[in-house]
DNA sequence: GTTCGAGTCGTACC
DNA sequence: ACGGGTACGACTCGAAC
């Protein structure tokens, strides 16, 4: 038989000792098909040069024989083979240890310490990505595949009929299909609700499930009401049952939650256990399974459980505005549609209408999940098809790992046996070597400036990293000639692996963007961004620790020859008779002075032939006004920090407390708008009346208390803090009050109001209180320390000290403004 | 008792 | 453990006076 098949996910299990991988998806007419593809896992033991042909075949009769007994098999060597490769460029004979489980590959790897054995590679690599380089079964590929359907066969110990799918083929052949069309998974958003926030301490109360033309919320509480999207049960076991049922009838192949990998997913096993119900969602009738970990991945078998928090987190959210990554605020900036709202202290005593607030708000969270998971599906799928790796891992991965898994996917080009991954003492070494020098950041001088000019380098680090060369294989005792503070290093002039992947995934970036351009679709916009992303990526990975391509002299290589790439364009522009105000790390940005617009194009052009490499200049944007100010502490200029006006009215803030989710709403919003008003007058009397203003309302208390809310992270267990901030005693309180604490967590708080006699006395943290908690602020503190000092250094500009103003009010008693 | 600088922490920039 | 370094600024805390 024949289908077209496209993979969504991968398994493997084990049979008679040996393994077989199962790669689910979709057939062509959308039934649900799973391939069972035999295959042979293996490693490589790279010999020592000049090891003789004869010394060779003993090495491999010796391997032939090694053996591993586990528990319920015994793992041997099945075949062995000489090939000439390449390891880190350099040409070496390895040979191919092929075995019979994946599972002793590292056991068996062990056992060949020998003296002509050089290194063992690619034990390291795991199954399903070994399977996926090798065979070239793509995720989100189609395939025309051909094999045997098995149907209440006896292969594999009856596995077809434990599987609840359509079809089951025993693979013969994979043939990529010429013609790949679009691919509309099936998605399932869900999202629970639960008497209390620690994993599994109360019972679940409602669980909502949203899908196209399916929408419901289950639940065992206040059943009289009638809304028509719930349906009621018995108790919390009978729901667990229904939810399982539903999510197995919906066949998705996608379950998306928002953080269900720490907490939906977790909740639910948990009450699963307590009340034994099996949550059978896999199609096998497995459970979810928990990986242990740092943190810890909820899979599924069969259905690609997609915890949409992990991929924003982990890919986009450099990218958003967002300053939680809340489900909230991600929904709102990316859907344009909030969360109902929904007090969680009525949960002690509900009321009936509170029930039906409560079911809609909990269909709403799935709506938004699932919105967000259609959304982002095109960045998703083109991430899987350009890296190379399963949906599933595409969507935890952390850049690091999508950098290295696109590396890995691509070696065979190359005919390079992989680096292994570093072990712990590795990286307590690597760990230990602590930084080397990065970017130039030019001080800029205080003051209000008038069209300006930013320019900068496009992709720059990446392109450093291919112009020049610099990479792990590239390191040399000759060729391209770095100064670094440990000393010269060198890099050959012959390309090596990395920098030429990292050349294609720029050069496609640029068609991608560029076809982007002529046809705005999802798809282009996605795939251009994925190789962005990769692109940008790539200098971190070479300087972090982690890495099996980690090469400390390449990364500080890359910052070196781009501090000098930067310096030597700063002197061109200057040269060119401008003045050039500011440069941080890939800008650079100058005042036009008495030349145009259209001259500094041409000059940019100039600029740009002398650049070496792929290197590149491009004109970021003009702006008619922009303000630098000094640091509070030196006074001398800031860096990092600054407000530009552009040509077309719209303003550009970097660094100032307004774009700091850690200043309170009213210093933010003051300071924003004296920045507005500056840049577009040009002057400060607008801005000093409307400061002068805010300043009397605070001291009149006429300023709402959630306006003077600091917030600020826990990033940490409390008992780790050794320095306890006002945030950590805040966490503290909560904690006293049973609050729920977790590390991520946003803590809120104010300051608030002290006697008289402790004032000056006492440390900030032991004026604060929560957010909710009753209380007057402290008028003192928030002028001082939170509207002054966001707006001082910005009038300081036009020389008004408003510090020293406001202390002179108040010596002459005045109170107030 | 006050002053000052080092250290911790959070957050932003690129 | 799950890119990098540079930078600002608040707050705490202990040494120095």
């Amino acid at each position: 038989m024949e289908i077209e098949f496209i993979p969504v996910d991968y398994d493997y299990f084990d049979f008679q000792g040996r393994n077989y991988v199962e790669v689910i998806g979709r057939t062509g007419d959308g039934k649900r098909a799973v391939i069972i593809d035999s295959f042979e896992p293996y490693f490589w033991a790279i010999l020592k040069p000049g090891i003789s042909e004869k010394k060779t075949e003993e090495i491999m009769r010796r391997i032939m024989v090694i053996k591993v007994e586990a528990v319920n098999r015994i793992t041997r060597v099945l075949k062995t083979e000489l090939h000439d490769k390449k390891f880190l460029g350099k040409d070496v004979q390895a040979i191919k240890v092929v075995i019979s489980n994946y599972k002793d590959g590292h056991a068996i790897a062990d056992q060949m310490g020998w003296d002509e054995i050089e290194k063992r590679r690619e034990y390291d690599i795991s199954l399903l990505s070994r399977y996926i380089m090798d065979k070239k079964i793509l995720p989100l590929n189609w395939y025309k595949v051909s094999g045997e359907v098995l149907s209440n066969s006896e292969e594999f110990g009856g596995i077809d009929a434990s599987l609840d799918t359509d079809i089951v083929l025993k693979a013969e052949k994979f043939e990529r299909m010429k013609e790949q069309r679009d691919f509309e998974p099936r998605i399932l958003a869900f999202d629970i609700e639960a008497e209390e926030f620690e994993i599994g301490k109360g019972s679940i109360l409602m669980i909502s499930l949203y899908g196209k033309n399916f929408h419901k919320v289950l639940t065992w509480k206040n059943c009289p009401i009638k809304q028509d999207f719930v349906e009621c049960f018995e108790d919390e076991a009978e729901m667990l049952e229904k939810f399982a049922e539903y999510v197995k009838s919906y066949q998705p192949d996608i379950l998306a939650g928002y953080f269900s990998d720490g907490f939906d997913l977790p909740y639910l096993k948990a009450r699963a256990e307590k009340n034994k119900v099996r949550l059978n969602l896999g199609l096998d009738n497995s459970q979810p399974k928990f990986s242990r970990g740092v943190v810890t991945s909820a899979s599924i078998f069969g259905i690609v459980h997609v915890d949409l928090f992990r991929f924003i987190s982990s890919v986009f959210s450099q990218y958003l505005q967002s300053e939680t990554l809340s489900l909230n605020e991600v929904a709102s900036e990316l859907l344009g549609e909030k969360k109902h709202e929904f007090d969680f202290s009525k949960l002690g005593q509900m009321k009936e209408g509170d029930w039906h607030d409560f079911f809609a708000y909990n269909l709403q969270d799935s709506a938004l999940t699932w919105k967000l998971a259609d959304k982002l599906w095109q960045d998703m799928l083109e991430f899987s098809k350009v890296i190379q790796e399963p949906l599933f891992d595409i969507t935890r991965d952390r850049m690091a790992s999508h950098v290295e898994n696109h590396i890995l996917h691509n070696l065979y080009r190359y005919n390079e046996i992989a680096e292994k991954r570093p072990l712990h003492d590795e990286i307590a070494l690597r760990r230990g070597l602590g930084k080397y020098e990065g970017a130039f950041v030019l001080q800029p001088q205080p003051g209000l400036y008038e069209n300006i000019c930013f320019l900068d380098f496009t992709s720059m680090y990446a392109s450093v990293i291919v112009t020049y060369n610099l990479s792990l294989s590239t390191l040399a005792d000759k060729g391209h000639e770095v100064d670094l503070q440990e000393g010269t290093v060198h890099f050959s002039k012959e390309k090596g692996f990395f920098p030429e992947m990292l050349e294609e995934i720029i050069k496609k970036r640029k068609q991608y963007k560029k076809e982007y351009k002529e046809n705005s679709t999802n798809l282009l916009k996605a795939r251009s961004n994925a190789y962005k992303l990769l692109a940008n990526a790539a200098y971190g990975y070479q300087g972090f620790f982690g890495a099996r391509y980690y090469c400390r002299e390449a990364a500080a290589a890359t910052a070196a020859l781009a501090r000098k790439s930067i310096l030597e364009t700063i002197e061109k522009i200057k040269k060119q008779g401008f003045e050039v105000i500011y440069s941080d790390t890939d800008s650079i940005a100058f005042l036009l002075g008495d030349k145009s617009e259209k001259q500094v194009l041409e000059i940019l052009k100039k600029l740009n032939a002398e650049l070496p490499g792929i290197m590149e200049l491009e004109l970021e944007d003009f702006y008619k006004r922009g303000i630098f100010v000094s640091k509070r502490t030196t006074g001398e200029g800031a860096k990092k920090k600054y407000a530009l006006l552009n040509e077309k009215g719209k303003i550009k803030i970097r660094g100032f407390e307004t774009v700091r989710r850690d200043w309170c709403s009213l210093a933010r919003e003051v300071q924003s708008k004296v920045l507005g008003s500056v840049l577009k007058t040009g002057k400060s009397d607008d801005a000093l009346e409307y400061v002068k203003g805010i300043i009397k309302k605070l001291q009149k208390r006429e300023i709402e208390k959630e306006e003077l809310v600091i917030k600020s992270q826990l990033t940490k267990p409390i008992s780790e803090y050794i320095a306890i901030s006002p945030h950590v005693t805040a966490a503290k309180k909560m904690l006293e009050l049973g609050l729920p604490i977790r590390p991520g967590m946003m803590i809120e708080y104010y300051v608030a109001e002290t006697k008289a006699k402790e004032k000056g006395k006492l440390l900030v943290r032991e004026r604060i209180k929560l957010s909710n908690e009753k209380g007057e602020y402290d008028i003192e503190y928030y002028l001082g320390h939170q509207i002054i000092p966001a707006v001082g250094n910005i009038l300081e500009v036009f020389g008004i000290n408003l510090k020293e103003m406001a202390e002179k009010k108040k010596q002459m008693k005045l109170g107030e403004f």
